[in-house]
DNA sequence: TCTGGGGTCCTAGGACCC
DNA sequence: TCTGGGGTCCTAGGACCC
């Protein structure tokens, strides 16, 4: 397919999409991993799923979010590894400035994609198909491949980059997006997840081509403010914008969760799993430099059964011993003993510059009781300096070198540092 | 020992204020 | 004696993404 740049009227965006990433980069660093299949992802025996399959484990039927006992199954000689995500960040900062070298305009949206505006006339005057072409080839030269789909718009060449995997371009022209799109199943969209699809098939709705001729109003009322969009998303009539990619310090909010390989009964084990996933959070405000307001307590009891609780703090803080201790005040709104908890997380949110409002009870309320772990200012900073030492120590010696004696046992049982998953289900 | 982890955004109800 | 109405904050839960 050769297209000249008079051909092609409009923006040009391109979405790459890595090719089983992870998997990707663990075969070239283990060349005798090659050919052969590998998973990366959480252990069978702690409850872990599936990140990332290479191709040849694809064969086998695994695949992404899959539960890894499912997978050892299916593909006995799998090679597993956990993931090594330093590394993947580093190659995926190389892929990244391969894109900038063609282009300027580039968004990353993950680990391993990245939208890219190479509408003709903006940047350069080259045919968008060649220099897609040209990125594919320099991202193969640093070990990986990937596949790229072009279109006028973001949605268009994200469904596009999934057409022909691994190693495809698939290019949508002008004027053709409509009947790209109209025989798709709506949940090839993305922002059209399993609920969402349900909802349309009672609505009679399948493919993207049904949707697109939705009256808009009916969709908002059935799905809210997003429904508008997806009928002009799967009308292929969006128009989007590539935006560079917002700063990291940008986040919003920080936590962290643990799956338990057995499920934990004992107030004991709960509040020691509080204080350990607690501290996980602090470490990592603290090496952002961020402080937020708001604390977060989430339980899962079963597959299907979560709750969670938050709560205010007086004042923005990035000590596990001021945030944790209000995790564990959580604790008893949602939580009463012995119900099996298999997964704990924290998280602490709220780093806008401007103080909560001051919530005049608190001054008086019983809770800010003399029993507590962190009350008075004086003990507030001896223990946020004890963090800080903690951190220090945990970053020479590693992660496991520094813990409460009760924190021992979880640890053990705790599923390592899952890699998260990095495709879609 | 079926189904992880880190996020963002939306919704809906109640509290509270004027 | 039948209780307004808009705005904002807070909370819990859920959908979705990779």
């Amino acid at each position: 397919m050769t297209t000249s740049m008079t051909e092609w009227s409009g923006p040009a965006i391109g979405l790459l999409d890595l090719d089983a990433f992870f998997a990707s980069v663990e075969q070239l660093d283990h060349p005798q991993w090659r050919g052969k299949p590998v998973i990366v992802g959480g252990s069978p025996e702690r409850r872990g799923v599936v990140s990332t399959a290479s191709y040849e484990a694809r064969r086998f039927g695994v695949h992404s979010a899959m539960p890894s006992y499912q997978a050892k199954r299916l593909c006995p000689d799998a090679i597993w590894t956990q993931g090594h995500f330093d590394r993947y960040r580093q190659m995926s900062a190389r892929v990244m400035q391969t894109i900038l070298d063609e282009t300027p305009l580039v968004e990353q949206v993950s680990i391993d994609e990245a939208f890219f505006d190479v509408t003709p006339g903006r940047f350069s005057r080259e045919s968008p198909i060649a220099i897609c072409r040209r990125i594919q080839g320099r991202v193969a030269e640093l070990g990986v491949t990937c596949s790229i789909g072009l279109g006028t718009s973001k949605t268009v060449a994200k469904i596009a980059s999934e057409r022909q995997k691994p190693r495809g371009m698939t290019v949508v022209l002008p004027g053709t997006e409509a009947a790209f799109l109209a025989p798709l199943p709506v949940s090839a969209m993305s922002g059209v997840g399993k609920a969402t699809e349900a909802r349309l098939r009672q609505m009679g709705v399948a493919t993207l081509g049904q949707l697109a001729r939705q009256d808009p109003e009916r969709m908002r009322r059935a799905l809210g403010v997003a429904g508008p969009s997806l009928v002009t998303r799967a009308a292929g009539r969006e128009v989007s914008r590539v935006r560079e990619r917002a700063k990291p310090e940008a986040a919003k909010s920080v936590s962290n969760e643990r799956t338990f390989a057995h499920d934990l009964t004992t107030r004991e084990d709960v509040a020691a799993a509080v204080r350990m996933v607690s501290q996980m959070v602090g470490t990592r405000l603290r090496s952002k430099g961020l402080r937020g307001h708001q604390v977060t307590l989430k339980l899962k009891f079963s597959y299907d059964k979560t709750r969670t609780a938050q709560r205010q703090l007086d004042a923005p803080t990035d000590d596990e011993h001021v945030f944790g201790a209000q995790a564990l005040r959580l604790l008893d709104d949602v939580w009463h003993e012995g119900t099996p908890v298999r997964l704990v997380g924290v998280g602490v949110s709220g780093f806008g510059p401007e103080a909560p409002r001051q919530r005049q009870l608190e001054l008086f309320s019983p809770e800010a009781g003399e029993n507590d772990e962190a009350t008075a200012p004086g003990r507030h900073r001896d223990l946020r300096a004890l963090s800080v030492a903690a951190d220090e120590v945990r970053s020479r010696f590693g992660k496991g070198s520094l813990s409460l004696g009760s924190e021992l046992r979880l640890r053990e049982s705790a599923s390592d540092t899952a890699p998260m998953n990095k495709e879609a289900d």
